[in-house]
DNA sequence: TGACAAAATTGGAACGTTCCAATTATCTAA
DNA sequence: TTAGATAATTGGAACGTTCCAATTTTGTCA
C-alpha cells in the first residue's frame, strides 16, 4: 500500500492530459481552462498524490527551495523557543518550512548545521550566532547569495543584515527608573563580559549613572553565566560586598529570576528589600511573584520581524545588509519596588 | 562571486576525471583509488562544492532525504523546547537536519505542516499530536510508509510508533509520597480533563488515594489551562474550599509554579505552609525557590530516545509500531516541605 | 466560410545527482 | 608474455519536475 510514489505523469495520464498541463494546474497559472483544472484537482486527490519539491527545485534555476533555515544558540532557553516561535509564524504562513536547528553556543556544531543546511539549498537564514562566531564563517554563505538575518547579535564585519534589540536604551531606561526610585547602588548582575551585547548593556548602565549624577563602583558589575543559576551566583557576591547595593539591573530575565531566589535564600523580600530588573520580558515574567519588572523585547515579535526581513531580502532576489535595531521598552511590575512601595507606605504610617 | 553554482560536472571537468568518479568519491566509495579520491577532495575544497541533496534525493529510488520532521503543540512550554533540543542532538550527529514545526494545539496547522513537509521529502516525523488529532490525521502518512513516532500524546487507533512517560505511576508516587508525609486532603490541580494525558494522570491520583485508604473528593480536583496562569486560577478555587486540602500534585510544573505565585499571594509559603508537587521536571524546576518536588519525565532525553527509535525504523527500512512507555521518578525537592519540615522542625524546639 | 488572433495544450530538454553495465588499466601467476 | 582476474573508471539513462517553443483548439469578425 503506498509503495510507488504517484508523479504527474501518473496524473496526466489519468486525467487524459500532458504533464505539462498538469504541472501548470500544480502552479495555479491563468493559462488553464477551468474545466481542465477542476478534472486535473480531482484527480490528484484521488490518487493520492504528493508534490515533489525536491524536484521542482532542482528544475528552477534559482534555489526557491521554500525552505529557511533558523539557528540558534540556545534553544533551552524561552527566549530563543518564542522567537523560534515567531519566525515560523510568518514563515509558515509564507508557505516555508523552517529548519531549525540549535547550537549550544559551539561554532563547530553551528558550522556543521549550516553546511548541512546549505545542501538542503534553503533560500534564507536567520541566525542568532553562537559566541565566537566571526564574519569569515559566514563568508561563504553570503558569497553564494543566500540572504542571512543575524538577529539578537551581530557579527562585525560580516555583510548580513541584522535585527537587534536595543541594548544601550533599555539598560539606560532601567537604571534611570530605579535612580528615580531613590537608589544610589545599583548593581549591574549577570551576562559573559566578552559580548557585544554585554558591553552595549554596560554602556547603558554606565550612561545612565553619569545621567543620573550617580558614581560608577567597578565592584557594582558582577559578570555571571547568562542564567538563573548565574543569576544566584552574582547577587550572592554582590550582597557579601561591604557597602550592599539596594537594586540591581539584571542582564535578562533568567539572571534575574536567579537574583531573586538568591534575595530569598538571604531571607530579603525581593521588590521590597531589594529592587531587581531584567531584560527580555519573557513569558514567565509576568507571572511571576513577584511580577518582574524588565525590559520588554518580544522575543516572538523579533522572531516575526527576522522572517519578514528575511522573506523580503529572499523575494527581491538580492539582499543589501541593513541593521535594525529594534526598540525595547520599560514594562514596570512588582519586583522594582515602584507598585508596591515599601518605604513609602511606612512613611505613610 | 559565487553566482554559477558548481556541479560534480565542473569537478571533474577540474581534476580530469568522471562524473562518475566524482560521485564515488562524495559517497566515500571503496572502489576509487587514494590518489584520485585525493585529488577530487582537493579540487572540491578549492572551487567550493556544495552537494546538492535534493538533487541527489530524486536519484535514489527510497527516499532517504536526510531530513525529519518534528511537529510539536507548544513550543513555549519549556518542556516542548528541550524535547525539541533531544531529538536535534541525535538527529544531527545521524546527518540529519530537523524540520521543526509549531501547531499551537491547531489540527489545520498540523495537518498543513505535516503536508509540506510531506512535500520536502522527510524520511520520518516526530509528533507530539495537537489536541483533538485522530487516527486519519495521520493515516495517509503511514500509508505512505513513513515512520512516525508519537510523542508525550497517543493517537488512539493510530499505528504508529509512541512514547509516552508513565504518566499513572508518576502522580501515583507523587500522592503516596505526600500521603507518607501525613497529608490527607491532597488535591489534584491543573490540566484540561478531554486529554489522555490528563485522565492517565488523575487515575494515578485515584489510585495511590485508595492505595493509602484516603477519601477521594471530587471538590479537590480542578482543573485548568496547562499553565502558570492556570495553576494560579486552580489554586485560588481550590483555598476557597470549606474544606481546603494542606497539598497538591499539578499536572505539570507550569501549573506547580503558578500554585506556588498563587499561595504566595495568599501569605502561605509553598513547601512549608502548603506542600506542592509537579510533574515534568523542567530546568528551572530545580533552581525556583522553594526548589519544585516534581516528577522527572527528562524531556531532553525523552527527545533523544523519540529521535532514536525512530532513526531505529527509518534504517529497517521497515517500521512496526511498538509504544514504550518511559519510566519517571519522584524528585524530592523543597516544594513538598519533605526537605525541611516545619512542623518537624517547630516540635523539636 | 476563411483568416486571424487568442486561448489552451503539449513534447522534449534541462536541472544535478546516482546507478548500472560496460570499458579500460593494473596486477598475478604460470 | 599472456590469459585471467581484479581494481578503477566511465558514459548514459533515470529520478520528477519546470520551462520553452511549438502546436492545436477555440473564438471573432468581415
Amino acid at each position: 500500500m503506498g509503495k510507488e510514489r504517484v508523479t504527474v505523469i501518473d496524473i496526466a495520464h489519468a486525467a487524459g492530459v500532458s504533464k505539462s498541463t498538469v504541472s501548470l494546474v500544480l502552479q495555479a497559472s491563468p493559462l488553464v481552462n477551468e474545466v481542465t483544472r477542476a478534472k486535473v484537482n480531482a484527480v490528484i486527490r484521488d490518487l493520492g498524490y504528493v508534490y515533489n519539491r525536491g524536484a521542482a527545485n532542482l528544475r528552477q534555476s534559482n534555489s526557491k527551495s521554500k525552505i529557511i533555515g533558523i539557528v540558534v544558540n540556545d534553544l533551552t532557553n524561552s527566549f530563543f523557543a518564542e522567537l523560534a516561535v515567531g519566525v515560523d509564524m510568518v514563515v509558515q504562513s509564507a508557505g516555508y518550512v523552517q529548519f531549525l536547528a540549535n547550537t549550544a553556543e559551539s561554532v563547530d556544531r553551528q558550522r556543521e548545521v549550516i553546511a548541512s543546511m546549505r545542501e538542503h539549498g534553503i533560500s534564507g537564514l536567520i541566525l542568532s550566532p553562537a559566541r565566537g562566531t566571526d564574519a569569515a564563517d559566514l563568508k561563504s554563505l553570503v558569497a553564494s547569495g543566500i540572504p542571512v538575518v543575524n538577529v539578537v547579535r551581530q557579527v562585525s564585519g560580516a555583510k548580513v543584515s541584522s535585527l537587534v534589540s536595543d541594548n544601550h536604551a533599555g539598560m539606560r531606561d532601567a537604571v534611570r527608573h530605579l535612580a528615580g526610585l531613590g537608589h544610589h547602588r545599583i548593581a549591574f548582575l549577570g551576562g559573559f563580559p566578552d559580548t557585544a551585547v554585554f558591553n552595549e548593556r554596560l554602556q547603558g548602565y554606565r550612561d545612565a549613572l553619569s545621567d543620573m549624577d550617580l558614581a560608577m563602583h567597578d565592584e557594582l558589575v558582577v559578570s555571571s553565566a547568562p542564567s538563573r543559576a548565574g543569576g544566584v551566583a552574582a547577587i550572592e557576591r554582590a550582597l557579601m560586598l561591604r557597602e550592599r547595593p539596594t537594586a540591581a539591573v539584571c542582564f535578562n530575565d533568567a539572571v534575574a529570576f536567579g537574583v531573586c531566589d538568591g534575595l530569598r535564600a538571604h531571607r530579603l523580600d525581593p521588590g521590597e528589600d531589594f529592587a531587581v530588573i531584567g531584560f527580555d520580558d519573557v513569558i514567565e515574567a509576568q507571572t511571576a511573584v513577584p511580577a518582574l519588572t524588565t525590559i520588554s523585547v518580544d522575543p516572538q515579535g523579533m522572531g516575526r520581524r527576522a522572517a519578514q526581513l528575511l522573506l523580503k531580502q529572499i523575494n527581491a532576489g538580492r539582499a543589501d545588509a541593513e541593521a535594525i535595531v529594534s526598540s525595547v521598552r520599560l514594562v514596570v511590575r512588582q519586583s522594582c519596588g515602584a507598585a508596591i512601595d515599601k518605604r513609602e507606605r511606612l512613611s505613610l504610617l
